[in-house]
DNA sequence: GGCCAGGTGTAAA
DNA sequence: TTTACACATGGC
């Protein structure tokens, strides 16, 4: 592991009892609701997608294929609604479901097919691109990295790279498997906290001089 | 009042 | 292959 790494895991205070974090991290089992919570939570803030995911999880009970198809577009209009963007994602989920059916998508099916090939499967889908994708597949154990709009700021800072594929790979090297889950959240914490958007916070961040972006600032 | 939030799909250069 | 933009609510 690197010392970057390393020194984020020992800064990092994860509050996964908040949010929709826990519903990726809790309940991987379910991949369809994991995949709705996923989809709920792009580009959209923890408090507005779990509050969107909880009205569907109380309207549904379990969130399953079969159980969206039973609602209505409309419906799912309103209870998605405090996520924002809740027209197009209402169609995305129903499509989802529509697609879940259809194929016969499983959690085994998908192990066994691969990284590469589950990948491919995912982006099939309506609402799910390469992002969405990779954390299905870290949640299913599968070898993928995540890679989000923190974690691209904070991996271009550190010249990691800038591109997905070259963050997701150095990111990957970087980490056991079982691993990747854990610092994708992580990571997302350290962003929000410390190595934010506009204003980083450097005199608080452990890293200090030894980041390259640290220069000038501070 | 402006910016941002764990992106994706589409269209145009 | 890259860039721009729509999608949209809610918190700070």
């Amino acid at each position: 592991m690197s010392e970057f790494v390393e020194l984020v895991d020992r800064y990092v205070r994860l509050r996964l009892e908040e949010f929709i974090a826990p519903v990726v991290w809790r309940e991987g089992g379910n991949l369809f609701e994991t995949l709705v919570a996923v989809v709920l939570s792009q580009n959209t803030s923890d408090k507005n997608a779990f509050k969107a995911f909880q009205n569907l999880k109380k309207r549904l009970g379990s969130i399953t294929p079969e159980s969206l198809r039973g609602i209505s577009l409309g419906e799912l209009e309103e209870l998605i609604k405090p996520a924002g963007m809740y027209r197009q994602r209402a169609r995305y989920l129903k499509a989802l479901a529509d697609a879940f059916i259809t194929l016969e998508i499983t959690p085994e099916k998908l192990v066994k097919m691969g990284a590469d090939a589950a990948r491919k499967l995912l982006m099939g889908l309506p609402g799910v691109g390469r992002k969405t994708a990779d954390v299905v597949l870290v949640n299913l154990g599968l070898p993928a990295f995540p890679v989000d709009t923190h974690i691209t700021r904070i991996a271009k800072r550190w010249g990691v790279g800038s591109r997905y594929e070259d963050i997701s790979r150095w990111f990957m090297e970087q980490l056991q498997k079982e691993r990747c889950l854990e610092f994708h959240l992580k990571l997302i914490q350290f962003g929000r906290d410390i190595c934010k958007a506009r204003k980083p916070r450097c005199e608080e961040c452990p890293i200090g001089e030894r980041c390259p972006s640290f220069k000038g600032r501070g």
